[in-house]
DNA sequence: CTCGATGCAAAGGTTTTGCACCAGG
DNA sequence: CCTGGTGCAAAACCTTTGCATCGAG
């Protein structure tokens, strides 16, 4: 794998924010400044499918927006994504292990439950309806 | 709500696939087929938008792909959708509710697991990688 | 008749692809 | 060098929207 300026921008953005959770364009935005110079979006793209191909990098679905991606030394949690305020919470993997094994021993299902978030309102927007 | 010919194009359709979760697009084509007509891509999402707004309709997001819809006598489960087949396992509610509960509890975030597919690998598709 | 629904066209946002050129190893 | 990465441009894909027209009630 090449280290190209594009690329060393991308990883470098990703290593700085590696607590947020960055879509896509927004990862494009942050390497484009990072580089001082334009990046193609084509680019961004191969290289979030190179990181993700060689085992580095992660997506998430979080419901509705766009995928999101993270380094993949930190797939040890699960995603709750208030639908509300957008706001991602943490889970420990152990909070969900015991339906997911159930789930497989009934059904062979295996859920990638790291892979996509669970969806929802948090304590702040709990009681708004719909 | 005024009944017309693409809404009732819709309304047959959905009727007929009670079992099946379709695509805005899916929904599209099959609605043009049976009206025997051509209907337009708009006209398809807002009477989504309407029949969902009055309560006789749900979308739910399956992870990749665009969100499907469902009349909504069929919203008493959860839905499994194998990542790697695309197919569709449904869940009666009660296996996901101690987690959710538990969710509650600890952390306040109301899951909603209905709206959500949680996405995986079926039993033909689990030993595959990746 | 009146307001709501439709068709048309266009745009939005995310992601993918074909192709020629450039540069890292 | 030579392969692979890049930029450019365009398109695919799903979805939304503005606006004039049509038709259900």
């Amino acid at each position: 794998m090449r280290i190209t300026a594009p690329r060393r921008a991308v990883c470098e953005v990703l290593a700085v924010a590696h607590d947020e959770h960055l879509t896509a364009p927004e990862l494009h935005r942050l390497a484009e400044a990072r580089a001082g110079r334009t990046i193609d979006q084509s680019t961004i793209y191969r290289t979030i499918d190179a990181l993700q191909t060689s085992g580095r990098l992660h997506h998430v679905h979080l419901g509705h927006g766009p995928s999101v991606v993270h380094l993949s030394d930190r797939t040890d949690h699960h995603h709750l994504v208030c639908e509300v305020c957008g706001r991602t919470v943490d889970l420990p993997l152990d909070e969900f292990s015991e339906v997911t094994d159930r789930i497989q021993a009934e059904y062979g299902f295996i859920a990638d439950s790291v892979h996509y978030a669970l969806v929802g309102r948090c304590v702040e927007h709990g009681d708004v309806p719909g």
